[in-house]
Parts: C-alpha cells; structure tokens; sequence
DNA sequence: TATGAATGAGAATTCATTCAT
DNA sequence: GATGAATGAATTCTCATTCAT
C-alpha cells in the first residue's frame, strides 16, 4: 500500500469532493465492494475525472488514508488532548477524564466515517497499521505517557501502572462506547450520554472490586 | 444478508473444507476481494464445485456467519464461561478474572479467522450486527448478569455498578489486547502474558485512581 | 516484450483459433488499434475467453511471436532451403535461384498476415528484432553461408563476395517482389510470375552492368 | 484516410511544432499507440492547443502524410537524384551508382521518424500505398526510366533489363541496407560504410554469378 | 457428483475531444 | 488564441456463475 509522505498538499476542491464520497462509499461497503463509477456519481463527477486526479482506485484509498494520518495525528489527536491536559490543573482526575472520554467521542463522531475505512482497511494491510502505529498510536502513547507520569506525581492516579496499561485501558472502554454507539446503537441506545460517560469515568477510576472505605476520594 | 436457521446442520466433509478454505481467504482480504477461484484452489475442489454446495458467492459468507455463530454462542461463549464461574466458588475475584481473560484470550485465539470475518462483515451489514447481537451479546450478557449478581452478593465486585458497565469494562480491555496480539504484535510484542494479564486484572479491578490503603483485598 | 522459451507446445484448438483471429486482425490495422472484442467476435469466443488462454492483450501478441519465430526459424526458413540445395546437386545456379526465389514467395504467402505482424512490431520493439535475429536471420544466414562455400567451391558462384553480401541482394530483392504483390497490386499487376521471377533471378546472377559476351549461360 | 491536397501551404510554427513531435513519436511507437497528451508535451503546447490545428488525431497523421509525400517527392526524390545524373556525364557506372547509393542513405537517414510513420502507416492503409505511389513511386520510376534509357544508350547499361526491374534491384538492395542500419545496428554495426556501399555496388553491378573472362568490363 | 472451460455482465482505466476561462 | 480540466465512450480485464461432459 505504501503511504507517501503525509505533508498537506493542498488538495482542489474537486479533488476533495472526491475523496469525501469515496470516503462516504468506502466506509459503506468496504474498498473493493465500492466502485469507482458509484463514487464518481456520488461526487457530482465523471468517472473519467477521478483518474485525473487519482492515478488508480487504490490511490483514492491511499487519499484518504493520508488525509486520516494527517487530521488524526497532528491536529486532531495531540492538540486537543493537551488542551485538556492544560486546563486540568486544580481540576480532580474524574473530570480530566470525563473530559478526554467525551473529547474523544466527539472526535472520532465526527470522523466516523474516515475512521472506519482506515481501520478497517487496517485490519487487511500491514503497512496500513504500520502507519497508524507511526503516526498516531505511538504519538498519542508519547503524550498520554507524559500527562500520566505528571498526573502521578501529583498524586492523581497510581504510581504502580505502567501508563501503556493505563491508556490500554481507556482505549478499549471508548473503543467499545464508540462500536456501541455507531454499530449497535438500536440495541443499546444511549439516552443519557453524561450518565454513561460517568459510569465508565467511575470503572475507570476505581475498577470493579468492591470499593473499602466510603473515606477514600 | 439474512442468517437464517442456525441450526447445526451436518455439513459435508467437502462443504466444510469449502468453508474452512473461505474463512482463510475472507480473513485475510475481505470478502470482497476474494474470489471463489482461489478458495477452490485453497480447498482442492473445482470451482464449480463450490457451487453445487453454495448457490452464491455470498452463500458461502452466509455459511461462515452461520457457523460462527453457533460456534461463539453455543459452545463457546457461555458454557466455557459458565465452567470458569461454576468452578469459582472460594476463589478470589482477581483469579476469576485473570481465568476468564485467558479463556476467552484462547478462545479467540483459536477462531481468529472467523472471527475475523464476522467482524468486518458486521461493520458493513446491520443484519450480521443484529444476528451478532442475538446469538452471542445477549446471551453472554445475560449469563454475566447472573454471574455479576451472584458475585456482588458475595462481595465480590462493587454493587453499585451495573453489569453491563462491568461487561463493557472487561470486552473493551480484551479487545484492545486481542487487537494489540494480532495486529500489532511488531510493535507491541508481548512477552509475558502471565503479566500481561496480571496488569490488566489489576486495572479492571482497581481502576486507575490512586489506592490509598495497602489493606486492599 | 519478452519473448519466452520458444518451444513448440501444444496449443488447445481454442487457443489457435483464438491466435488466427489475432493474426488477422492484427495484420489488417496493427496491433494497438485492434480491439479484444473484435478479435473475440472473428475467433468466435466470449471476450472473457480470450482471458483465459492470454493473460493480457500484450500476450496474445506474444503468442503470435512464439509461434511465427517457431514456423520460420525451424520449419520454414532452414529446411525447406536445404531441400532446394541438396536437390541442387548438377542444377546450374538460375534454376536454384529461381527455385529458392519461388519457394520463399510460396512460404511468405502462405504465413504473410504473421510475418506483418512480426515484421510491424520488429519496427518498434527492439527485443522483437533481437528475437527475430536470434532465430531466423542468424540461422538462415548460417545455412547459407555453407551453402554458398560450396556453391563457390564448385564454382556456381563468385567467390570473391562475402555469403552476407548475397544473402542482402537476394533478401532485398525479394523484399521488394514481396511488397509489390502484397501492398501495391493494384499498382503492379504481376501477370506473369515466371517472367517475374526470371528476370529477378537475371539480374541476381549477372546484375545490371552490360554483359560483354552472348555466350553467358 | 483520404490524403488532400499535397500543396504546401504554409504551417504556423506552431503547427510545425506539433507535427515534429508528432512524427517523433508515432515513429517510436506507432500512431494508435501515440497519445495526444503525449504530443502535446513533446511540442510544449497545451493538449487543447493540437485541437485548434488538426480537427482529429488522425489529421495529425494526415499532415505528416502530407508534408511527408511533399518533402520526398518534389524536393528530395527526383531533384536531388537529378543532380547526380547529370553530373554523371564521363563517369562509370559504379562511381554513379556509389554515389546514389550514398544519396538515397543520407536523404533517408535525415527522414527515417518521418519515413517510418509513412511506411508503416502504409501497410495498413490502401490510400496511403496509393498516395505514396502516385506522389513519389510513379514519379521517381518515371524519372528512372530516363536515366536508364540514357544509360542504355551509353552502353552503362544492360539494353535487355526492363528499367522497372533495375529499379526494384537497387531499392531492394538499398532497403536492406537502411533495415540493417535503423533496426539491427546491434548485430549489424556497420563500420566502414565504403566498403559496405562499395560491396553492394559490385552486387549490383555484376551479379552474383562468376564471372566469366577477367577481359571483359 | 465433480469438473473446469466458457461466458458475459460489470469493473477499472484510457484518451481523444470539448469548452469555459 | 491558448489552456488544461472535464468528459464519457470505448477498451481492457475480472470473476461469479453456468453447463456440457
């Protein structure tokens, strides 16, 4: 697959609106399910136009996987972690991370659609989640390890955990809130997101074992 | 899509290899760029042949589905982890979970290709999510339920939090491990498991907050 | 382009027929601007069939190449030469030539739409004149420098010119006679193939500089 | 293909430009391999540009056509030829023939994109054969035929070959040569084109056949 | 029943030609 | 005039499916 450099090139709109029903179609029905004359229809263009502007239908994939990188990694990823991070000082841990998880949900709402074509092209290609890995994952792993180690210090959270274990852990608890909420939303519709967002904030914080003292917080 | 009957039919010794070779190949391209020439070859029959046991090529994806779930929801995931918490009795919680992590790790360990393929299918196919649903989240959700309430009165987990937020908890940290195992094991290898599960269990039961007393559990 | 091993193996009687339509079509508007379907159409198979026997359009051609350089290298070109020359023991030299000359026309005629396409793609692709030269002209030129040794020894004809330089003049001429009745017969009617021949063969055996005695042959 | 009128009107510069590069690269690859993108940046116009000077590709194809059959016929077919022949008073036959010999190479070498595109356009197309007969075949024979009467008068010449026969001697012999050195200079490499010119000369001029009394000529 | 050659509908891709700027 | 982006018809190629053997 081969991702090329990851520098935003700016794109014309056309080359845009391109991608963005290729993305659409994609996230559909899978890459090789979608079609080429499907997305040229969806994009308001003749098929011939998209070649122009993207040599192969594969080349539309590597599109969008750079423009994913690209709007995960650097702006979207980072940034608005720190943010929070910043504005946590005095705040206690239970409303830094209600802040991340709903931060974090309302990210990736909005790139849902981009998002599930990069992951699930990922599932198929190595070089795919190698690039993941590279831009985002052991990124995101570098700042989170950062905001853990001052957080522990501080005596925010525990001392004793590895912060990979730590980030595994919210990962996977948004990862499922995230599958809940786009795939099995008619089976488990979420009414009241600030209750669920507690909850999980609460399991988080404090695991499943039965909590000793009502002292403790 | 349209699972129908999950009934376990007899399948024919070729019908199986047909399968086996099919749930090898989707899971490793998709469904979609896969091509029934290739399971052919893959399972030693003529292409033909493929056809006289699966009217269509989604027939065969169909079949697979079928299979899987039967296999997740019968067999596997309830009663392996009725055996886990039958056997529970006296044990401490972090040995029942640490237990319930290695089965169910072994578990998908053991499927990973068809598992594979039911999930990618079920990203692009709301009946496959609902089937999903039917067969295997309802039914170990329910089974859990049991076990969480039969566990909260023994003490054993906090009683304030509902089974479900406890399932979600326990599915996310799994799937993030599963997905670092069979993803990203070039980036993330993992060396130890017995560790590896140690700390999990430990966040699952803790959580991430700071613990104040060394006369936990 | 690449010519593989130029064995001579079986082809299916499909696969033939499927190359004599390409050999036609080909010859009639060259290879680039005939279509697969045409050909399908002419071979009377389903364009997909086409497919099945050649990879690639690009093949098909290849095919061609295969099986021409395979009819004049060994066949063709060499044997039928030696049948002249070894019949040609006590014949004077303007029977062998005009015997040659008549049996070389005889072959070209009967494989002319090939050795176009042969010859339209020698003119672009230079390891299609490698192929060519490999297998036709340097064995040809081989046979007939051995043939011209002894021709010379027995004194039929100038020793002092080099085999090359008459294998030119004749090749040249018969290149010409070629053209003329294959591309320019509305413009040279040849009425009188003897005749023709025979005035070719004159002018091969004394050329064109006045003959000072009556007593030649 | 219907060649119009062969009068040279004058071309733009521009016009110019893209017939060169046109004949570059219909002679490299073929006409219906040529792209017109392709010529358009060869001749370092826009690709809308080619449109305004020939309607269709193929009246690309016909300007060459056209500036080909004009270039051979009048200026550089019969006059050049001309100036030898009547330059030829007192010489021998063979410094003339040497001496158009290396002519007809030059003037082909200095032509060859534009002499390929011709001939091998003329394979396919009828019209072209006829077009090339009419403006340059039928003339230089014409001419020819002169010559020859001239020569036969002279006594530099057989009276007893017909001028047509001469004529295909010479420019079969001198297609071999131009073969040899456009197509296969790899195998052929011709290092001392004296010798080589003088070589065919002697071929021409004396035929293949011993001769018979070193007092004659 | 099993085969695999044949099919043809449909997919990706190319490219001459048009046309708004 | 010149441009080059846009077009879409035509082309190559793929592959699920059929069917005669």
């Amino acid at each position: 697959m081969e991702i090329p450099d990851m520098s935003d090139t700016k794109l014309s709109e056309k080359e845009q609106r391109i991608l963005e029903a290729a993305i659409h179609i994609f996230s559909e029905k899978g890459f090789s399910a979608a079609t080429t004359s499907e997305i040229a229809k969806s994009a308001g263009v003749a098929e011939g136009t998209i070649f122009r502007y993207f040599k192969t239908k594969k080349d539309i994939l590597r599109g969008i996987l750079i423009q994913a990188l690209n709007a995960f990694s650097g702006k979207l990823v980072v940034s608005s972690l720190e943010k929070i991070f910043l504005a946590s000082e005095g705040k206690d841990l239970r409303s830094i991370i209600r802040e991340v998880l709903y931060d974090r949900l309302k990210l990736l709402d909005s790139v849902f659609p981009m998002a599930r074509v990069v992951f699930t092209e990922a599932i198929y290609h190595e070089d795919v989640r190698d690039a993941i890995y590279e831009n985002i994952i052991s990124r995101a792993l570098e700042a989170f390890e950062g905001y853990c180690r001052k957080a522990a210090e501080r005596g925010l959270i525990r001392n004793d955990l590895e912060p990979q274990v730590i980030f595994r852990s919210m990962l996977g608890n948004l990862g499922i809130l995230i599958a809940q909420k786009m795939l099995f939303s008619s089976q488990f519709a979420i009414q009241d997101w600030d209750k669920e967002i507690d909850r999980m904030t609460d399991v988080i914080l404090y695991g499943i074992a039965p909590i000793r003292q009502p002292d403790h917080e």
